[in-house]
DNA sequence: GACCTGCTGCGGCTTG
């Protein structure tokens, strides 16, 4: 058998050599046969820095060179999510390109406009784009784009994990069937990742018709060893210290993770993941002082979205090169793709939403030979009183943080949800397809994005509810011709005509805050700021000077003193799986061994507690004269359904991970009775309006445009589980599982 | 009860 070496081209194969590579790595060398031996559609999934990106281009590349095509167009076509990502690998990948000849061309919204107008007159090579800059392509030069891809053999996707489930993955998916046919053919796809729970799910993402044809090459020999601490921290009454007292009052927990961070981050490079962007600040503003007390050089950093470019620049760069021992407190933006090196450890402040995501963060620590992954997270709970609610008591932060590291150690993540219909999408791709081909026909539309692209879920009479929905004169996003012709109404006009039109996903409207001519980033315009107000931002204490509304500008001045702003965001979903788990631990005995002695007690009282609920055998307890507690010992998706319909019978509900509390908000006679035959009507198939308690649904950029009844539909395909609802209810109630048919013949 | 991501064409200017 050839080798895989072998079968790479001459200049690609001098390349490898000059590295100083001894061979190539396993993911690489199947991937170089499956590429070369097949025609087959292909997922690569190893580790990050894992040499994913060698493995599919060395032999693309090699290809290219060794049977150019007669066609025009580029060869190879990757698209990535990040437009840092797009710089990093075009510049590896000009380094094995340089001399071959083979053009590299990254394309997005930072290239200037000279490369791009070069590549569309000679279009070949490699194009690395993102979704949102082909989707311009599509919209501004619909005509040109068989001529641009005519001779492209295969399309990677980078990160493949990122883009599964989400808006934009629908849209990249939409874009690249319209690509095949316009270009008559299909074109192979490689997809990377380093982070896929479930591969069959994936090969379906990845190639909807022929999952079964998806070659997947996964790489498992460089799992790292991993050391996992999870340290339980009280938080006290620090906020209302005792004046009286003439002790110092105690630390609080963030006080406390701030010097058990500092303690054990400094002087090496690190990520510590706080959760949300105003947790960041806070930290980041704790660890800078402890710093500055110690006469300390800095090396702890905030990085989050709403901070200024040059300031993440900064951080990455310190990161990456190295030379300065650096701590990165962080969201999910140092979570993806762009190269920072590898770090000591990986903190994580609470509980993550997903496991996905803790198993994405962790990858950054222990990628060098020999070295631990290392994950330290932290869990706060407060102190216990007499008044405390069920979160509290059944320390169920603890116990999802718990939950999440035993399903991070076996392995398991979230599988990608695809039966949503992505109604807000479909709005946006109509509106792209119009224009591509500057007018098309109803059917034409639906047979592109309905039967042959993503939006398989949407049935013909969705899909016209939807053009009559955007048709409609009031909205006059598309109007129709006599012959049928569907064309853009002048409110479409003006929308696909706008930049802001290619990107899929919303964005709030912000203020950018500026000091000294210098910009340090934005922040939501609902914070309420005035001349005067203090800020902590960027990791520094602020205080306001001037506010322009209309420009959305504020400038501030050095303080001693702030708060970070709120920075707003959407709930989380917890899946089924992860709240299961939960309930595992709940009803155990044993300690993991990675729990400190804090964090074994929050374990402890949360069984006590659990125990004394006496929820082991049912589900539904009276905690009041009209309060409930009910189990409903799912995810987030079933237990909203549930709280939607309670909420439509007229009850006061709150959602926890796996709980439901519940008030009647009515007085009657019996309670315990009314709810049990509430819940015991909707389980014998009781026809319930979820919709009753108007929620807002309106959450996707082109929502807008869309009927109440759509917008429901569209809430019942992704965030709620209608068909579940009466299964939830009958095990709440301890009814025996048979079909619904007999079971209501049982109670009759 | 959270996080992240992206963006064209053209008019008007200066400079070689």
């Amino acid at each position: 058998m050839t080798s895989a070496f072998d079968k790479l081209a001459r200049p690609v194969q001098k390349w490898v050599r000059r590295q100083g590579w001894r061979e190539l790595r396993e993911v690489q060398a199947k991937t170089v046969h499956a590429v070369f031996d097949s025609e087959s559609d292909v997922i690569v999934a190893a580790s990050t820095a894992g040499g994913k990106t060698e493995a599919a281009f060395l032999p693309l590349i090699s290809q290219v060179l060794d049977a150019p095509d007669e066609k025009t167009g580029f060869d190879i076509l990757y698209i990535g999510p990040l437009k840092a990502l797009i710089t990093d690998q075009a510049r590896r990948l000009e380094d094995i390109c340089q001399e071959s000849g083979c053009p590299v061309v990254p394309w997005h919204g930072d290239v200037s406009a000279s490369i791009k107008t070069k590549a569309l007159k000679q279009p070949r090579g490699v194009l690395l784009i993102t979704p949102e800059s082909l989707e311009a392509l599509f919209v501004r030069r619909g005509l040109s784009i068989a001529r641009l891809f005519d001779a492209t053999r295969a399309v990677v996707i980078d990160e493949l994990h990122s883009v599964l489930d989400s808006e934009r993955g629908v849209q990249m998916r939409s874009l690249l069937t319209r690509l095949e046919l316009k270009v008559g053919r299909t074109i192979r796809r490689i997809g990377l990742s380093a982070t896929l729970g479930d591969m069959d799910l994936a090969r379906t993402y990845l190639r909807p018709d022929r999952p079964d044809d998806v070659a997947v090459i996964e790489s498992k020999s460089d799992e790292a060893e991993l050391l996992v601490q999870l340290r339980g921290y009280v938080a006290g009454e620090d906020a209302k210290p005792d004046e009286d007292s003439e002790e110092e009052p105690e630390p609080s927990a963030t006080d406390r993770i701030a010097e058990h961070l500092f303690r054990h981050l400094r002087s090496s490079d690190n990520l510590v993941f706080a959760g949300a962007r105003q947790s960041v600040e806070i930290y980041a503003d704790r660890l800078r002082s402890l710093c500055e007390d110690a006469h300390l050089p800095q090396e702890f950093f905030p990085h989050h979205a709403s901070l200024s470019r040059e300031h993440r620049e900064f951080v990455e760069r310190r990161l990456k090169d190295g030379r300065l021992p650096t701590t990165a407190i962080c969201t999910s933006t140092l979570e993806l793709g762009i190269d920072i090196g590898d770090v000591t450890t990986v903190a994580q402040i609470g509980a993550p939403f997903s496991v996905a995501s803790l198993r994405q963060r962790l990858g950054r620590s222990g990628r060098r030979p020999g070295k631990p992954a290392i994950l330290r997270q932290y869990a706060v709970e407060t102190k216990l009183e007499p008044k405390s609610n069920i979160v509290d008591r059944l320390r169920l932060r603890t116990v999802r943080a718990v939950a999440m590291i035993e399903l991070l150690l076996e392995n398991w993540c979230e599988p990608p949800r695809p039966q949503a219909l992505h109604l807000s999408t479909l709005v946006h791709q109509i509106l792209s397809v119009i224009a591509e081909h500057g007018g098309a026909k109803a059917p034409r539309i639906f047979k592109i994005l309905c039967q042959a692209g993503p939006f398989r879920s949407v049935t013909a009479p969705i899909f016209a509810d939807v053009l009559r929905a955007i048709g409609n004169p009031e909205i006059g996003l598309i109007e129709q011709q006599a012959d049928g012709l569907l064309l853009l109404g002048p409110e479409g006009e003006k929308l696909v005509e706008h930049y802001s039109f290619y990107a899929v996903f919303q964005t709030p409207e912000e203020y950018r805050l500026v000091t000294a001519g210098r910009e340090l980033g934005t922040m939501p315009i609902d914070n309420v700021v005035a001349a005067g107000t203090t800020l902590i931002f960027s990791g520094r204490r602020w205080e306001v000077r001037e506010v322009h509304d209309r420009d959305h500008v504020i400038v501030v001045a050095p303080s001693r003193a702030g708060v970070p702003p709120r920075f707003g965001g959407d709930a989380g979903i917890i899946h089924d799986h992860v709240v299961e788990r939960m309930f595992v631990l709940l009803e155990g005995t044993k300690s993991p061994a990675y729990l400190d002695q804090t964090a074994k007690s929050f374990l402890e009282e949360a069984r006590d507690h659990f125990e004394r609920l006496e929820l082991k055998g049912g589900r539904l307890i009276q905690t009041g004269e009209y309060d409930f507690l009910i189990a409903t010992r799912r995810g987030t998706i079933a237990t909203t359904t549930l709280a939607l319909a309670l909420q439509s019978e007229g009850m006061k509900v709150q959602i926890e991970d796996g709980f439901l509390e519940v008030n009647l908000a009515r007085e009657d006679d019996d309670p315990f009775w009314e709810l049990r035959s509430c819940l015991r009507s909707i389980a014998n198939g009781k026809d319930v309006d979820l919709f009753a308690s108007s929620p807002n649904l309106a959450v996707e950029k082109f929502h807008r445009y869309l009927t109440d009844d759509l917008l429901n539909r569209d809430a019942l395909a992704s965030r709620l589980n209608a068909g579940g609802l009466s299964g939830t209810c009958r095990a709440v109630l301890g009814m025996d599982d048979k079909p619904k048919a007999a079971a209501s013949a049982a109670q009759s």
